[in-house]
DNA sequence: AAAAACATGCAATTGAAGTGCATTATTCCA
DNA sequence: TGGAATAATGCACTTCAATTGCATGTTTTT
């Protein structure tokens, strides 16, 4: 058995055909991708099918949804988590307003913030636009 | 001319009869509005001339759009700045998981996040997701 | 008053997300 | 091993917010 099914097994995820090329494409990108992303990438599958593809591995863990406000969601690994089990952090992400890729900054943890009394947080989502390094050094 | 009237003025607004009431709904209204709860009010008028309208507001600087992750957008008032023409100041935003409703605390800046060498900020959404003060105090 | 500019109403389109259901593949177990 | 049970896939269809095209109505300008 292949690395890449022993993790999908780990998550509780049968490794079927197209999952273990949508696990390989997702970890081949180092960026966000969202369902159109991996269509153009699958001309042989269905969209439905990787829609629910990827729901799949979200609710068991293995990626988490992205909404930088672009209207469209994205995905990414949790992959520094992929064999421990761990749920991934918080932590923000980046969308690059030239290219258009959003990342994840794993290692930028999210700060605390203080809020009025009353007001309890359970979630926080924190996006930050502008130019990524990649084009910020085309420049 | 009433205040209303010279406040859309200010702001390169022509005070049209619908402009007025959505301008004065969206002060009578303490949290962020949806297009949906504009429509909801305003039985007489006609979704797309509202979605123009928050528009219209939202191109000259009157309200800001606001994206909390649920799907729809919502709108507030600049209103620290409706006079003064001054473009209101990134602040974060807080949605109730309870009530559902969104509000901005303008009054909490935005932390400083340190980024990566390379990428550039240029603008940040930052959304907490919790309990509101009025619905955490019924419990 | 006529022309130009702008606002409004209604119909239609777009695009992402999600569901229903029939078909195919895999697993489970007698 | 041979089904029955369970899960995955494919295709059609729906939903819903956002947005546009165009005709009509209104206001402003000259
Ligand atoms: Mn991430
Ligand atoms: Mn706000
Ligand atoms: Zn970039
Ligand atoms: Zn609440």
């Amino acid at each position: 058995m292949s690395e890449i099914e022993s993790v999908l097994k780990k998550h509780q995820i049968r490794p079927t055909a197209i999952r273990i090329l949508v696990y390989k494409f997702l970890r081949k990108r180092e960026v966000a991708v969202t369902l159109n992303d991996l269509e153009a990438d699958f001309d042989r599958s269905e969209r439905t099918t990787l829609y629910r593809t990827i729901k799949t591995f979200e609710k068991n863990g293995l990626v988490h949804q992205i909404d930088d406000g672009t209207g469209v969601s994205k995905y990414a690994l949790d992959d520094k988590v992929a064999e421990s089990g761990q749920p991934q952090d918080l932590h923000l992400h980046f969308h690059c307003d030239t290219c258009q890729e959003t990342v994840c900054l794993t290692d930028h943890k999210i700060p605390h913030i203080s809020l009025p009394p009353g007001f309890v947080s359970k979630d926080i989502n924190l996006v930050i636009k502008g130019i990524c390094d990649k084009c910020s050094n085309l420049e």
